[in-house]
DNA sequence: TCTCAAATCCGACAAAAGTCGTGGAGAAAG
DNA sequence: CTTTCTCCACGACTTTTGTCGGATTTGAGA
């Protein structure tokens, strides 16, 4: 149960077309295309396998095909901080690839996936012959470094509370947050880098003060001005 | 006061010696590298003096000729965030650069320092030129990646005891680490994403246990078995 | 050398975050 | 349909972190 099933070397149509929608490759013209796909691995997930592990050498660039996954890290205290949500279409693993780094985190379904292996290799010899490949690869990067500055501005200056209240307005489609099957309230806490005890009672309280309201599957917000005032300070 | 002294299209042996230097530049051939000379600008700062301000537009990458700078992040209530600290040769402000967004954080000055300024349109068309160049700024952020993953790593799951060890054991030469003038109980503590008291209580209780021995300018390293246990743990 | 602002030290207190135990309500599996 | 297991909801308690007031010390600049 530690890999995913895998198939190799066949080029259909549907793996064209899987990898031509991800912004890595749809600059690529329809011979290196097919040639990655050649090389492509295509690798199913149960939920809660591991994908790959923190620390280990770089196997390539990884492409999510459909399916949630996180990547995260763990304390030796057993401690989880989610640092990245993937979904369709979103990539990861670029740093080991670019740099020969062991992988810095750890890459875990979260629920039934499927994921495209571009092998280590063949990512850099692409890099080598396609200039505009490169620029797709930087803006990237920035991306990442952007998003985890945020994140270190969330966990070093503002509460739980206000974090959740961020998170939960950034989540929302209109008003109404539908959660996924696997975003549990452990899963939240560990994305907001506390624990579930403190997750839940930050979420009883917004709810008890009236901003929200936590339904089975969904949250409501109620109060959004309120919400915004509490992801603001603090 | 806003902003440092410039000079503009000086094109001094001393300037190029200096680009050369940097990571960015140094596989450029001359030619190249005398036209970046050409549009850089050179400019002074004191110490606390702000280099540029989260939020606002990107005007270029920027090159530490001397001196020491920080990246931070400020709350509204005035805590503040190191993200980086940066010293001679240390390059910043890429990621606005090559995404257009405005710079992620604001920099500052820590001491009296000289940095260059590529203004960003010389830099995009570098890049489009020069694809050895796509390489480097790909590792650079890559390393930034690494760096912010650690950061996040340190902020969520250790405490500020644990962080402390960490760095103390990160910085020393030998057993000692010497204190640049700037590197405060208030600078540090900023680092570790904690407020002064806190990180001075840390420090005395550290110094009481016997692990460390804190003096004027130097804190010296007694039983650094101990210290790695601590940054283990917690 | 002297003065003054900044840095450090310290104890007491407050607030936030984390831990533990227990019980109930749903969902999934048989 | 029933059993089992995960998830959630509390409340009580502990630890860590942050805050405040004030005493000392130090270093930079006049």
């Amino acid at each position: 149960m530690m890999n995913g099933m895998t198939s190799r070397g066949i080029i259909s149509p549907k793996a064209l077309k899987i990898l031509s929608a991800v912004p890595y490759f749809s600059g690529l013209d329809s011979d290196t295309l097919t040639a990655v796909a050649r090389t492509a691995i295509r690798r199913k997930f149960a939920p809660g396998q591991v994908v790959l592990i923190e620390g280990q050498p770089a196997a390539g660039l990884f492409v999510v095909e459909s399916g949630w996954l996180k990547a995260n890290k763990i304390s030796t205290e057993g401690r989880e901080q989610v640092l990245q949500t993937l979904g369709s279409g979103d990539s990861f693993n670029a740093v080991s690839v670019f740099t020969g780094a062991p992988n810095p985190a750890t890459v875990e379904a979260l629920e039934k996936a499927v994921v495209w292996l571009v092998p280590r290799q063949e990512m850099l010899d692409l890099l080598d012959k396609n200039p505009t490949l490169a620029r797709v690869i930087i803006q990237e990067l920035a991306g990442q470094v952007t998003h985890l500055i945020e994140l270190v501005e969330d966990l070093s200056l503002r509460s739980v509370e206000s974090r959740l209240a961020r998170l939960l307005l950034e989540h929302a489609r209109d008003a109404t947050l539908l959660r996924h099957r696997w975003a549990t309230q452990a899963e939240m806490a560990a994305r907001l880098g506390t624990v579930p005890d403190v997750l839940n009672r930050a979420l009883r309280k917004l709810a008890a003060e009236g901003h929200i309201q936590v339904a089975r599957h969904q949250i409501q917000i109620i109060d959004r001005q309120g919400l915004e005032e509490i992801a603001q300070v603090q």
